[in-house]
RNA sequence: GGAGGGUUGGCUGAGCGGUUUAAAGCGCUGGUUUCGAAAACCAGUUUCCCGGAAACGGGAUCGGGGGUUCAAAUCCUCCACCCUCCGCCA
């Protein structure tokens, strides 16, 4: 949600980081709207300012003034309404620094890290690999769940717990605080981050309980703090949260539906940040600095992508992607995202913290940033780590959490 | 799933229809005092919205929504959450 304030203020730049967003929504209504409700507040708030100066002392006039009220508030309560409906639509404006384009044709590459391997034998599909290894298996999670599942077993789960350890312990470092958030949310929190507007038909929704499964940890963690007020003195406050992760992949028909790219259900480690507005842009290079670093211990050749315009979700300020190579595949596949959302998420959350200056309460700006997608690390170990006889080294920084160096 | 009891400001805790201002204590901030500090004393201290350059003025806010009333923290109602006991359970 963005400010009131800063719309009527500025509508012109409003109108112009949405008219880059691809989105379409009438700021002139917005403002006509928020008129109208101010002067529908004002009146109301008069007449109840004259009702409780009289008090009991006369009760008959008491009584008109509260039925001229009692016709004012619907009027009110109406164009409220629709105005928050309408200012909730509005996505993020985009900083300056993210390239303007239409869709995720237009992304910019910004450079290219790390080695590609070579091979003297026929390399393989992580797939192919993995189904020999035994230790993916999505034909009998077929059986079981349906497409878009899969049982991750022995050294490929082995691998996983590698991966949190390592996320974990190179997290800390900087301050990340470990959490193992709760997986399901209430209608009202997952609305606050911001996914639901525009986003519903790709999360899963328990119908009989009223609860929402999480795509990502970033909507628990974001959430963990709504209505509260931090010192500034506990700004940065970063998470690092493991949990699974819940799509409907719902537009995706067709789309990656062979192995484990693009599931129903993985784990995934995920940091998150509530900062000071200032330090926004140094902390989202710090998260993107946090992600290449762990491709960089596993020896994984990978691209950075700025997102452009076009292609950022309604919270977004800006995003960076990391694409890891997928040798098997002969192509780049996403691996990591990292978002600044601004004070978007705060705003509709209610997030602050106390200005050491003024004293008074102001949004914080929340940042999101993925540690590992373990499914999608699983593939880019696999098909990056494959040997001649059809077996997986373990990249050397995991082998001290996995016990053994060799997979098959 | 069943039966009871709760939810008040940063915290503890009173108030259960009407002195427009939510008692008191603790904490916190500023001041007086002091060589400096502690103590003491004085003042301030929820959050949000509207108007205003500001000072300030107005409104809302006692878990959340709705209702009764001229007037609600207080009465009614629905919901959420917490606690205790019973049942089930990793």
């Amino acid at each position: 949600m963005l400010d009131i304030k800063f719309i009527r203020q500025n509508p012109e730049k409003v109108k112009e980081g949405i008219a880059r967003k691809q989105a379409k929504i009438d700021i002139d209504r917005i403002l006509e709207l928020d008129e109208k409700k101010r002067e529908y507040l004002q009146k109301i708030e008069n007449m109840r300012s004259e009702q409780n100066k009289l008090g009991k002392d006369d009760i008959v006039k008491a009584k008109e003034i509260k039925e001229e009220i009692k016709k004012l508030e619907p009027e009110l309560e109406n164009t409220d309404k629709e105005l928050q409906t309408l200012l909730r639509k509005i996505p993020n404006p985009p900083l300056n620094t993210v390239p303007t384009g239409k869709d995720d044709t237009e992304n910019i590459v910004l450079r290219e890290e790390g080695k590609k391997p070579e091979f003297n034998f026929p390399i393989k599909d992580y797939m192919d690999i993995g189904e020999k290894l035994d230790i993916i298996d999505t034909q009998r999670a077929a059986k079981v769940s349906g497409t878009r599942f899969g049982y991750i077993k022995g050294g490929a789960a082995m691998l996983e717990f590698a991966l949190v350890n390592l996320a974990m312990e190179t997290l800390a470092k900087e301050n990340f605080v470990p959490v193992v958030p709760p997986i399901m949310l209430k209608p009202e929190m997952m609305e606050g981050m911001g996914y639901v507007e525009r986003g519903a038909e790709e999360i899963y929704y328990l119908e009989k309980d009223k609860l929402y499964l999480v795509g990502t940890s970033e909507q628990s963690i974001g959430v963990m703090h709504s209505g509260e007020i931090f010192e500034e003195k506990d700004l940065p406050k970063r998470y690092a949260g493991f949990s699974t992760c819940f799509r409907r992949e719902a537009g995706a028909y067709g789309k990656d539906t062979k192995g484990i790219l693009r599931v129903h259900q993985f784990d995934k480690v995920e940091m998150f940040s509530f900062c000071h507005p200032e330090k926004s842009m140094e902390e989202h290079q710090l998260l993107l600095k946090m992600e290449e670093k762990l491709m960089q211990l596993l020896e994984l050749p990978y691209r950075v992508i700025n997102i452009c315009t076009g292609d950022l979700g309604d919270p977004a300020a800006a995003k960076y992607d990391i694409e890891a190579w997928l040798p098997g595949q002969n192509q780049y596949r996403e691996t990591h995202s990292t978002s600044n959302c601004t004070d978007y998420q705060a705003r509709r959350l209610n997030i602050k913290y106390r200005d050491s200056k003024t004293k008074k309460p102001e949004f914080v700006y929340t940042l999101n940033g993925t540690a590992f997608a373990i499914g999608r690390m699983l593939i880019a170990i696999i098909e990056n780590y494959q040997q001649k006889d059809g077996s997986i080294l373990v990249p050397k920084v995991l082998q001290k959490y996995t016990g053994f160096k060799k997979i098959g």
